[in-house]
DNA sequence: GTCTATAGGGAGATAGAC
DNA sequence: GTCTATCTCCCTATAGAC
């Protein structure tokens, strides 16, 4: 094999590590394991990144396309943002990481920034009125829900059936939410 | 101090394993924790329930009392529902317990059984239609959902919303979800 | 920049005296 | 039934040679 840089394994430890953690979580993935998946020395991890949390921390980050969600027209917002978070397979393995490892006050902090920004962030964009900033927070806990069902309690029921209705139906609670009163 | 028998020994731990698992979660309550709090020995713990993960699983139960919401009108039982979990304490920490350690496998079945129990069977038994499992599921995530942004995330704003006012709110999206279309 | 070797701590669980 | 003492394992992180 070719002699790496530092730069290549700082970023064969960081694949491997965002590959594990979604996998098994950050209490169920030790320092070793993401050395051996590198194919590196544990020590390195640590070189590299300063901490095992702070490499989770690194690890679990979203970048959002909101442009998609731009030109969706208002009565069809709801559908449409179900539809990507189903179809974006990093929020899962992120949003299951963060939810497992909530109990570390870090971790908890990295959730509510993320849930905020992802989910709380573009529904208040589509509100107006007085209470928005509230229905906002609604709506952002029933996406939640979704995920929650699907990914950290794993109903199979749901997990197997049809995405696409599961689009239709849940996008409908969802623009209940969001359509004005 | 009076000498305990094996029984209110037993006891002591139960309860002081139950209040800490609440509120610290799995992995940051040790065996010792347990023991100092409930003034005993480590080796105790292990005598009397076999593992951590035993104890564990054996202080995560819910006894609902589904008796109140048997008499609820139809339209109501989307409010009352909610209204319920928002007033049951051991609901708050019950569910974050076993979503944060449900990474260990064990764990993870407890919280699909209790999923399956506490929020899927009540809001099935509204139901009628053949798509019925697939609705009482799709508000089960729902319900989850509000559980997941009071007290995994931590939404601040819900967190601090007037009770009556996430009753009212959150109650109308469920009752949207049990109501044949 | 990468390695070997190990420090240093904490965990769950057990053996056996009383 | 309860205790003291300890075993064994695995963890994160570090020191220092190459």
């Amino acid at each position: 094999m070719v002699r790496r840089t530092g730069a290549a394994t700082r970023e064969e430890i960081h694949s491997a590590a965002a590959r594990l953690f979604r996998e098994r979580g950050y209490s169920r993935t030790s320092v070793r394991d993401i050395a051996a998946a590198a194919e590196i020395n544990p020590a390195l991890v640590i070189r590299h990144f300063g901490s095992k949390e702070l490499l989770f921390l690194d690890t679990m980050r979203l970048t959002i396309d909101d442009e998609p969600l731009l030109d969706v027209p208002p009565a069809e917002f709801g559908e449409r943002f179900v539809e990507r978070l189903l179809a974006d397979d990093d929020i899962r393995g992120v949003y299951l990481a963060l939810v497992r490892g909530s109990d570390e006050p870090q971790i908890k902090e990295r959730l509510q920034a993320i849930h905020e920004r992802t989910f709380v962030g573009p529904l208040r964009a589509r509100l107006a009125g007085p209470d928005a900033d509230l229905r906002a927070r609604l709506a952002a806990a029933v996406v939640g829900g979704l995920l929650y069902a699907l990914w950290v309690v794993g109903d199979d029921q749901l997990v197997a059936a049809d995405p696409a209705e599961l689009v239709v139906r849940y996008g409908a609670v969802l623009q209940q939410l969001i359509t004005p009163a």
